[in-house]
DNA sequence: TAGCTATATTCAAATATATATATATTACTG
DNA sequence: CAGTAATATATATATATTTGAATATAGCTA
């Protein structure tokens, strides 16, 4: 319990809601780590390291772009896609620290 | 981009995203909230709080208790809910040092 | 430019999951 | 045991995810 009584606000709460609904799913939660260490990568290259469908891969990137988790920048036939948000890798590496996942 | 090329498991992963996906909603997030700030509840302070159907609070409360979250107490006819995994709010601290909400 | 291939997105149907509404259970009191 | 308050569960409705097919977009080459 915590003394310090502050509240979140709703609507904070609602930011804080969606952003770790957001990444609250295992694959998209794979799609950030994998862009965390290894920077943009196409959705060829996501689709094929995760294992995903193509559709599957591009909805899951699109959600993630439209809560601006992430960027995508046309290059020629490609698209990379990277990390746009520093929050959500601070978060990851809370979760980290916080020992929600221990490799 | 990370240095640490280090990869969460596709188990862990899984475990992660469901306790994300659960602290991912404005009703559990408040709830988590309430109970850190205020310690143990029972399912009618907790929702008169909140302001939640007593069917909605329950179910809320259950799968929190699923996960691990919390706790679940009987006292009579009363249930006291509390966090039983400090890790939660731990995150939740995080998610507040990461600015993901400001209060 | 037309035709071809590779990459990515959109759409619609099927399936799975979550939330809301209705009903049941539990435990206390007289 | 009947009545009541507190909580839980079952069922219906809504929302999200997955999948396959169709569509778009870019680059290549005859």
């Amino acid at each position: 319990m915590n003394d310090d009584t502050t509240t979140i606000s709703v609507g904070t709460v609602q930011d804080a809601a969606r952003v770790l609904k957001c990444i609250g799913h295992p694959v998209r939660l794979r799609i950030i780590e994998l862009l965390d260490n290894g920077g943009a990568k196409t959705v060829t290259e996501i689709r094929e390291t995760i294992g995903l469908e193509q559709a599957s891969a591009s909805q899951h990137l699109n959600l993630m772009r439209d809560k601006r988790i992430l960027t995508a920048r046309r290059d020629g036939v490609h698209v990379y896609y990277d990390i746009s948000d520093d929050k959500v890798v601070r978060v990851i590496d809370c979760l980290r620290a916080c020992d929600i996942d221990t490799r």
